[in-house]
DNA sequence: TTGTAAGCGTTATCAG
DNA sequence: CTGATAACGCTTACAA
């Protein structure tokens, strides 16, 4: 079974291989019932394109990479995969690298896929991103951790928050927690300041969040664990009567520590997580947390790449709307 | 900056294309001082071999496909995750795609990934996937999902779950429960035989496990919750006072099934899961479970794929062993 | 050991 | 609108 090559299909269809070629890339040019005779004989031959020799002359591989931190996880893969669908969608396909939140690998991950040629790059910054330079001319979508100076898309970390807190504030609670992100982190810093700006504007009693309601930690559930530790383990007059944590990886860390503490959640305490990643209702009790439109994202991303939309220019990235999920971690204080 | 080729390396270095090629391959037939002042210009000028043209020329392209049912699922994201690195250390990368269990889906992922010219496909089958045909010729090897047939590389399913029953029967349980997999899943038999060996085996009074025992059920968290709905929602008497689940992701639903149910666990309810996703270790409490190897599977199917490492014959898998990570879902029986 | 040159399977340029 | 034909950038016999 000699592998069928686009002569093949020209010799067949009586055509020249170049017709062959438009029909494959419909090509407007073409004869309506030239095309179909060209289509059948494709179809029948079971004709498939050499994408090597494709992307070769054309220049286009059909790829786009992708450069997460870490696939493990659940925010993250959820990304990857609505992004693999978006694509498949448009013919193309993907190619999935973890950086492991290591810049020097990052880098190396980005070089690669330049090499390879994919049209695109959606990438998820490491935390010191910052060190190292993107190739000029490959287009590049910053997606979540959005970096200035890239056209970046995600989801408005900093109005979420603040919405979640006021939430929080609404159900009468003042002595709100909060998990920070990494320091260095933009999408972290964002979130610190949503928080303040809810605590902020919500009168004179909680003016200043106190330095001491303030946990940094990673993203992660071990960090989001010490960091709870660190919040609870203290009198109940001190301790805070929620927490809004950065992550929901987090959140389900500080769950743990309120439950090895022996505080009952969210009788003594609420939480709120953030990210909706499909784990948050898997919880026992099920949490609450402040959802990122995942799925609209990656979309976003895709269709930017394709230029099937407008890239976001560098200081006005595309942001999306967060939407509270109402779980079963939240409820209003108990009395003093 | 007229991209630099092939011809400007060997121009510079004053040697034919041939040579340079020959030294990018570490083809043996090259002066040691040769290659040094070659390897010299190309990292001078920053040359990077386009893989388009390589891999048209050469079949190779560097590239291996991963096919999975669901990226979202823990499981499969570690794997995945566990491919990418493994296969980053060959210079190999990685494109990922999801089949949703849906055959039709995975016929059509694998094809595009054979018309790619990938150099091997790892592949966790859809349960429906005895309806598709794989390509002759490309090297595939089926993961985690083991087919009659096909060469394969995962865990042993059986021999894990009973070793986790037999947990459990020596913890005292006599009325176990067992979450089953989907009906025509070959793991989940695998899984189910594992179950039926241990119970039988332990003498004469659960010689039978009873059908009313079994509940069957896909591998998510809510087809488990559904499960263990069904296996605990009756008197005390007739309820078993363990269970051992197929996925962790099943046992974690379950888990949520007994706490709607105010079934205290580890009190009045033992459960076990299988997998040892991240997620196990961030319940509350901790979940006990068989841990699949993921990361040793992942680095077999890769070497398999890269001829590191000799197929398994179609007959005789690559089998590791699952290991019991002791969590806190696991007590004695409390006294009728 | 190294150079030479013929393709690999498409697409794109030019005529016709 | 369609056909011929020259690239595309590299690998690999075949020569030298």
């Amino acid at each position: 079974m000699p592998k069928v090559g686009i002569r093949d299909v020209a010799k067949l269809a009586g055509v020249s291989t170049g017709t062959v070629s438009r029909v494959l890339n419909n090509h407007p040019s073409v004869t309506r019932d030239l095309r179909a005779r060209v289509s059948g004989i494709i179809e029948e031959l079971g004709y498939m394109p050499d994408p090597s020799a494709r992307s070769m002359r054309s220049k286009v591989s059909r790829l786009i990479g992708i450069v997460i931190p870490d696939l493990t996880n659940p925010f993250f893969s959820e990304l990857v995969q609505s992004a693999e669908q978006a694509a498949a969608r448009h013919g193309y396909n993907i190619i999935v690298m973890t950086s492991f939140d290591h810049a020097a690998k990052e880098a190396d991950r980005i070089g690669q896929l330049t090499s390879r040629k994919v049209d695109g790059i959606i990438l998820v910054p490491s935390n010191d991103f910052h060190t190292i330079k993107l190739p000029k001319g490959l287009p590049i979508v910053v997606v979540d951790r959005l970096m200035p100076g890239y056209s970046g898309i995600g989801s408005d970390h900093r109005s979420g928050v603040r919405l979640g807190v006021e939430y929080l504030l609404k159900l009468g609670h003042r002595r709100i927690g909060f998990i920070s992100g990494p320091k260095h982190s933009v999408p972290a810093s964002d979130r610190l300041k949503g928080y303040r700006d809810a605590m902020e504007q919500n009168g004179g009693k909680v003016q200043n969040a106190e330095p001491s309601l303030i946990a940094e930690a990673a993203f992660d559930y071990e960090s989001g664990r010490a960091a709870g530790n660190y919040l609870l383990a203290r009198a109940r007059s001190e301790r805070p009567t929620a927490i809004f944590a950065s992550s929901d990886q987090q959140a389900i860390g500080c769950m743990r520590a309120a439950y090895d503490l022996g505080i009952p959640i969210p009788a003594a305490l609420s939480i709120v997580g953030f990210d909706g990643i499909p784990l948050s209702s898997m919880t026992i009790p099920r949490l609450t947390t402040m959802k990122q439109p995942i799925q609209k994202i990656a979309a976003a991303a895709v269709a930017v790449l394709l230029n099937e939309r407008p890239a976001p220019s560098v200081d006005h990235p595309i942001l999306f709307a967060c939407e509270l999920s109402e779980g079963e971690t939240t409820a209003a204080p108990q009395p003093d």
